[in-house]
DNA sequence: ACAGTTGCGGCAAGCGGTTGCCAAAAGTTG
DNA sequence: CAACTTTTGGCAACCGCTTGCCGCAACTGT
């Protein structure tokens, strides 16, 4: 019989044992103070003796409270996410949540039902890469706890590396390189980071007194790469930045096939320093992050929403450092 | 206001609305054939224009079915587990249900005491690569649903890959390039997969008159590939099949830093087809798998276990095939 | 037309906790 | 030692939904 068979013992069997009500089983449990040290020993004693543990469900009906986080990903496939689930099941876990994850595959929609289905069974979300609207996002924020990675919307508690001066890092180095122009191939349109991104890029660009042109969208992902490849190619640019290292590995795989040579002909830059950027070939050069560190702030502000710390006014929109990751793939311009 | 401001309607607002009583406003939403079509219509159509939607944690409380599941796995930063995930939150999805991902770390402790704890909140696990002993897994099975994912446990249903079929393929494509030394680097102790694999080895080997020898255990990871290598390198074999493409991946690393040349001066084979494994240098050749069917297929068991389907006995022990990838990691034997 | 089914809706008792309120007990104070 | 404040434990009303059981009304068959 794979199903429960004896019957889990229950706060009322406690509270009989130990000849008390349930109320102080209760309050011994989970309001230690509120309950005389000698009793709530006694009690305790009690139940561990019956092997009592607490039903998380009754729990959290009466209270509201379910100690449970939700994260979504707009993409549970990419490797760059793992850091930061990773960094949010700590400290979730540290707080003593459990975490869900959901994969809204870069599907706006999906990302707000998912909301709206979990609302109920969660203490709060963690959106990382949100591919919703401002709008929609402040929306949500107002019926639901909720706080964002690599994504800032006005009002809303966020945790992002520092893509802007990493931007910039980017542009210093290959201008370093001596290169001239630059072409960023661009993620999804309803990627906020892709905005930023390419917002970023002008500015420095033209202060280094190079060219930069955007093209894309490309799909942010290994099979992307073919035609971002083609079309930085096509623009005659030496230095490639793309939205990030799955287009990036396939930019280099589709030059490799072309036999294109990288850094020689063109270099390649990415960003988020994932999984496998440093040992593709040529090892990507790449703007890295703490990106563990992003997830396990993203869950702090979160927590920090949920049980407001006397003065201890929430942090909003972190912003934590990046730096490039400078390998093979980036090298003197060509021509 | 983060929280919740306006209290959301419950199935008595619903009831009341509609006129009706709250167990039919109830059976109309949950047992649909219970209650005649018009009356289900009225309420459905209630319930839509009042907003409502139904509490999981209160349904869940007397009911005992929280839609959710639970998966397990050993290393949630081994990219190998993507797929098995990926696979998992499909299904699930699917099935209207949650899916809660736990990153044991390798602990045989943390497993159980998971499982423990998520016991109450949900209604079945996929524990994927447990490090657990059999007993434990038994023990854990007599009191909660179970599936197993790439372990096999008399009496758990369970989904692998086969790995036994795939360690053939791996030798004799090792034997038909001249090679007539192996060395199995293995993974941890407690893996049931490291202990398989070397049990499969060995006879093929044989077959094909063959030395083989195993090494380790070395953690399974990247890092640990630095060892192994050393130690294959010791070893005096041609060939060297690595417990995962994690540690066959560090592996290659040092042989670059060394100087050792892959496959020219030895061939290397790993277990996975992880990301990455098609664009390190040189290509992994590695032994694939359909690992989002086996995720899938281990929510389906666990589906089918608390769901028994009339006349559909479910299947047990589920194997799936696997490929090799032969890439450019394997050679010509050396001298 | 009458007894026997069947379909459908309601009643109310949980599911296992939490928590506001209250009273008894204990501790303070002058 | 009386009057007052603070602890401490108990009572009972929920939280929002499910479900076994009951009874009524509408069918069925003869």
């Amino acid at each position: 019989m794979p199903p429960e068979n004896a019957k889990r013992p229950t706060i009322y069997d406690v509270a009989r044992e130990a000849g008390v009500a349930t109320s102080t089983v209760s309050r011994a449990l989970s309001n230690p103070d509120r309950v005389n040290a000698r009793t709530r020993e006694h009690i305790v004693a009690v139940a561990e003796q019956l092997g009592y543990s607490t039903n998380p469900l009754a729990r959290a009906l009466p209270s509201g409270r379910t100690q449970t986080l939700a994260l979504s990903v707009a993409d549970i496939t990419n490797p760059h996410f793992f850091g930061i689930i990773r960094g949010a099941e700590q400290q979730a876990r540290a707080a003593g949540c459990t975490l869900i994850i959901g994969d809204t595959e870069e599907s706006p929609e999906l990302e707000s039902r998912n909301v709206e289905r979990l609302g109920r069974s969660v203490d709060g979300f963690v959106i990382a890469a949100s591919r919703m609207t401002d709008k929609a996002i402040k929306q949500l924020a107002a019926h639901h706890r909720l706080t964002l990675v690599s994504r800032q919307v006005g009002g809303v508690p966020s945790a992002i590396v520092d893509h802007v001066d990493g931007t910039r890092q980017i542009i210093e180095h290959l201008a370093s390189l001596g290169h001239r122009s630059v072409v960023y191939l661009a993620g999804p349109r309803r990627s906020w980071l892709a905005v930023q991104r390419w917002r970023a890029v002008q500015p420095v660009a033209r202060r280094f007194d190079m060219t930069a042109a955007r093209l894309g969208p490309f799909p942010p992902a290994v099979h992307g790469g073919a035609a971002a490849a083609d079309a930085a190619l096509g623009s005659g640019a030496t230095a490639a930045i793309a939205h990030n290292d799955l287009l990036a590995i396939g930019m280099l795989r589709r030059f490799a096939e072309r036999g294109v040579r990288v850094p020689e002909d063109i270099s390649v830059v990415g960003y988020d320093d994932i999984f496998g950027a440093d040992f593709c070939s040529p090892p990507l050069t790449t703007l890295a992050g703490p990106f563990e560190e992003v997830g396990r702030v993203a869950v702090d502000l979160l927590l920090s929403m949920r049980d407001p710390v006397r003065n201890h006014p929430p942090r909003r929109d972190v912003v934590l450092p990046s730096h490039l990751a400078i390998r093979g793939s980036t090298g003197q311009a060509s021509r």
